[in-house]
DNA sequence: TAGCAGCTGACAACGATTGTTGATAACTTG
DNA sequence: CAAGTTATCAACAATCGTTGTCAGCTGCTA
């Protein structure tokens, strides 16, 4: 994740301004190296900022995600994380209950579509998600 | 996937009451090897029976969920696709463009979570999603 | 400093899914 | 085979996450 002052001149350069509402996001987003729900990235951000609008924050979150700055994850835990951590190939590890997600830094090699069964299709991506319990959730449900 | 009878004899051992629209559900996925929306479903059930709701769709598809007989995949295409091949492991080849999935029967013992990085987690699933563009998409996207 | 592009934020729309409810239909017991 | 109980059906509306609309305002650029 690029620094705020990065991100400030990233968005000038694109024609994009810069207001203190997508400052704040972008700080947020530095500091973090967890996996946010826009809704978690918007509380943070109305403690600094108590006007800011939801709308504000998908909005910056999506120009974000359009300059490859963030990844948007939709892993079916019922709204978008973001993921700040854009610059090494990663995969996930999702808890099935509370929806934590954390990195796994693999790399695999040998997970490749066999020929075979890509007739048909480009892919252009593969990501690997293991779902399980986090040791809390584990706890929780005796 | 089971029979239409395997099924109607699982839902009475269930306690579950097996109506028409129940079997005609049952039927119209034993003989899809897709992986249909609910939606489509819905559809096709309609053109059999054009007064089934759409809930009744839904709450079909979640109590064969709920029993295995069925995996509900939300693959990030906005909905979920009711996938009726539980018999083996396999993974799925995703359109991002039309949102076409198809079966991948891979087997890949090597896609494990490094155990440094699954302190603190329990592992029960893994999944495995390519990502690309079908012909069809990628003729269209000249 | 002025002007304007375009962002902000309140509001409402949207699609997918689920909750609620009266009426109805299917299993079970006799 | 008949009656009662219980769960399902299907219409309606709510919910959640996300996006569209729009008037007003703010920050860039000249």
């Amino acid at each position: 994740m690029k620094t705020v002052d990065q991100l400030t001149e990233l968005f000038r350069q694109q024609g994009l301004r810069v207001t203190p509402q997508r400052q704040a996001i972008f700080g947020l987003l530095h500091g973090d190296d967890g996996h946010p729900t826009v809704e978690s990235i918007y509380d943070a951000a109305r403690a600094q900022m108590p006007t800011i609008s939801l709308k504000t924050v998908y909005q910056t979150v999506n120009d974000l995600a359009a300059m490859g700055e963030v990844v948007l994850l939709d892993l079916g835990t019922g709204s978008y994380r973001v993921d700040p951590h854009v610059e090494d190939e990663h995969h996930h590890l999702i808890c099935t209950r509370c929806g934590k997600v954390r990195d796994v830094p693999l790399d695999l090699p040998d997970v490749r579509l066999p020929p075979r069964y890509g007739r048909g299709f480009s892919v252009s991506a593969v990501e690997v998600n293991f779902r399980g319990l986090c040791d809390e959730c584990a706890a929780q449900s005796s």
